[in-house]
DNA sequence: GGGCCTTCAGTGATAAAGTCACACAGCAGC
DNA sequence: GCTGCTGTGTGACTTTATCACTGAAGGCCC
């Protein structure tokens, strides 16, 4: 197993001090890393997969707000260790992930002695406010036609993607109804074929990304 | 003029080096510390005032994002020093504030060698972080009344509010016309009096506040 | 004061999105 | 086959966004 590219960045006894005192575990998809009021236990640091985090406003509507990936700390986390208070949102593995849990003491020793360790944290915080910043501007301005097209072509490589219009509600943060009326009109204009619990992206879907602001 | 507590936490030998290199500066309402596309100079430290920050989106809309108070650092600086890309955000000063612009070099050296200062700057992310997901929750699931409604009644220890209806739809990240319509909805309620440019809250908003959820 | 101009506010019409209620389809288990 | 659960489709209605205007308030100049 390779050490992980965060790491390598430190000195060599940082590194192997680190390395031994962390606690490595993988996930599989579904399974959630935490969830609302939980306490928390140490940083996670992603080091390959995906993890999606979510959250369940007041209201009982759900939205995901960002994924994390490779070389990305869970912000959310730090938080949680430095307030004492529990999570807010929930984190739910979505591509078989590798995680390193970061015990605070050595998260402390890390950011004191290796400046690389301190830029990549603050990256991964600089991605996290990037990702909620564009959110709030989507949500608050952006049709949910588009948004819901954008978020299709962004998985456009792949022929179909297994997602009920209830999920994919959550990813926008919108009504199951909403979802199931804008893809009935995407598939009358061909761009995609539905079926239970499956979305199939047509050639057109795909077309239709290279040239935006094209009428279709 | 007193040095500021995120000072005074650093021993004395960095505490008197850190204050000789910071630039300190004072702001006016309505100035700008930085708009979208600047490149970024230092990271500004807010001593006191309180400064926001919105952004405009390509659409067009402008949303407030969250607001900086005393100890907040500018954490969106530092994603601008960092990457070297431009600002996508505006910070406006909104009451007089006094800053501290920390060189990039000093503020390594304080990450470095302070832990307290250290764990200052992830309280300040922490802020951030939670602004702007409670942000997105707002702005996706809540109504544009309600949302209304607790903006002016978080401001209902004035008697009055100086603001014209477009700065209010920034606030709220949604259309003029939107806030128009509604403040004459509560006016009828008698829970506001308007003028131009300015919104007088009455005893029965600060009323319905103390008790949400009752029937006017 | 009277006119002129700029900025603010109000409003109707229409489109998009959210909410509520319910029917029905696909599939697994028996 | 029947039963039950989950996912999907749809109508009716409310709320919000957008567009296109009109009119009102206050500052400024003469």
């Amino acid at each position: 197993m390779t050490q992980h590219s965060i790491f390598e960045t430190l000195p060599q006894s940082l590194r192997d001090d680190a390395w031994q005192q962390v606690h490595r575990m993988t996930a599989l998809p579904g399974q959630s890393l935490f969830a609302p009021g939980h306490a928390c236990q140490g940083l996670p640091l992603v080091l390959s997969g995906v993890v999606k985090v979510q959250m369940t406003g007041l209201s009982g509507g759900s939205i995901v707000l960002y994924r994390m990936g490779e070389d990305d700390i869970c912000t959310l986390s730090i938080g949680c260790l430095m307030t004492g208070r529990g999570y807010r949102a929930e984190a739910v593995v979505e591509e078989p992930a590798s995680i390193a849990l970061i015990p605070r003491e050595l998260f402390d020793r890390l950011m004191a002695k290796s400046s690389a360790f301190r830029l990549a944290i603050m990256a991964s915080y600089g991605r996290r406010l990037d990702d909620l910043m564009l959110l709030v501007e989507e949500v608050a301005f952006r049709r949910m036609d588009e948004r819901l097209e954008a978020w299709l072509q962004a998985r456009a490589h792949r022929p179909s993607i297994a997602i009920t219009h209830q999920e994919l509600a959550v990813e926008l943060g919108t009504a199951r109804e909403v979802v199931s009326r804008l893809l009935k009109e995407l598939e009358r204009q061909e761009k995609v074929r539905l079926s239970r619990g499956r979305i199939e992206l047509t050639e057109r879907l795909r077309a239709s990304a290279r040239r935006p602001g094209q009428p279709v």
